[in-house]
DNA sequence: ACCTGAACACCGTTCAAGT
DNA sequence: ACCTGAACACCGTTCAAGT
């Protein structure tokens, strides 16, 4: 997979002269922006602002905002490390893969949210579509129930890296306001709820090593119609 | 409902007395926008600008937006329709009552992202919680894993809205190019991605329903760790 | 071809002043 | 207690003018 590069911005000062704009050079400083600030970090304005010029320079190079989106999230999408072998444990590979692909996007907030309202196109989706696809034949899925099988992992993962993204990321206010609408229901009208409690709650790690199983077990059981 | 009214100072007379400011006239506004325009007329200027105030008046109703969203996805929520009954088909009352949420949250551009990005604590999601517990309990899955399936369900049910969003959303730019990259990849390299041509883009409905049984078989036979 | 400043049409949120 | 206009600190995108 693509190797990203480092390119670690040098403060503007030690440079002699600016550099070119380049499509390289404005990923490279909105992922910058993005791992260091969050979403709220990156927009044009800020990239353009790093780079010392205006905004409108950049539409030379990106066509807009959602372009820009897409190229960043492709970018960390070749950091996700797939697990070579043709043999053995295909399914510890498939879930180490999915694993890879979770903690890129987690790594960088808000950029969860960005893969669940992009449609993907760059080389490291395609890169990472095709990896999956091979581990899903070594486990002996035939290839349309992969295909569709592919997009579900994809999406249930982007989905589960957002929310935990959403826990993390400071609303408080919203989560404890959660915990006591569940933990404050009646016995009566919501028995179930108020039986598990805390239970409703429980488990990160786990709690996603757990959904990863029941997708494959359910892929695995479940033949396309 | 309402075209904003030039600020004129007609007399009052003419118009109906401005009905007094409330956090449900406030929600009803934010949800006649969101319908009508998608996520892009939601914004607490356009709400305030219906109900012929300024912005800094709904603050009193409203502690700030990420509120007012979990305000408008709960009332949504309230549509949800989960069928009724103790015995039989459990199985068909459960995908009917996320088919309801999935339709729900689909009939307005934007709010799949929302409930993505939201953590829910209104009463209709509790409703629905509860009743999804139960749905799973005449399936005779046990209370923790239910817990944690319900959870699982509701993720990938809004996920699965938000991508059918996306791909309705007009980004039409987006999808022709993601179809042409994986549709003109080197049979060398990516030998499964070429092998499936077009049916990587398969299926609409057929999909969703068949990723809710893969879920539903996954949980049954998956028990927590 | 590329870059730029300024402008346009928006945002959420805060605040002092009014009632 | 509620409402308001104005202000603050931002946005993405376009465009005419420069090189």
């Amino acid at each position: 997979m693509a190797t990203p590069k480092p390119r670690q911005v040098l403060s503007r000062r030690s440079r002699p002269a600016k550099s070119p704009l380049s499509q390289e050079a404005i990923v490279s400083t909105a992922l910058d922006l993005l791992s260091r600030e969050g979403m709220a970090g990156l927009s044009l304005r800020k990239v353009a602002a790093v780079l010392d010029t205006g905004a409108a320079s950049l539409y030379v190079y990106v066509a807009n905002l959602d372009e820009l989106h897409a190229l960043v999230l492709d970018r960390v999408l070749g950091e996700v490390v797939t697990p070579a072998g043709r043999d053995g444990d295909w399914r510890y590979r498939l879930k180490a893969a999915l694993r890879s692909y979770s903690e890129a996007l987690y790594a960088r907030p808000g950029l969860a949210q960005v893969a669940l309202s992009t449609i993907p196109s760059g080389p490291n989706m395609v890169e990472l579509t095709e990896s999956l696809l091979a581990l899903l034949e070594q486990g002996g899925v035939e290839p349309g129930r992969a295909a569709w099988a592919v997009d579900l992992l994809l999406l249930h993962t982007s989905a589960f890296a957002a929310e935990r993204d959403n826990r993390r990321g400071g609303d408080e206010v919203a989560l404890r306001r959660a915990q006591e609408a569940l933990g404050s229901v009646s016995p009566d009208e919501h028995p179930h709820i108020h039986a598990l409690g805390a239970e409703l709650f429980s488990g990160e790690q786990s709690r996603y090593d757990w959904g990863l199983d029941v997708l494959i077990n359910g892929v695995l059981s479940t033949p396309r119609p």
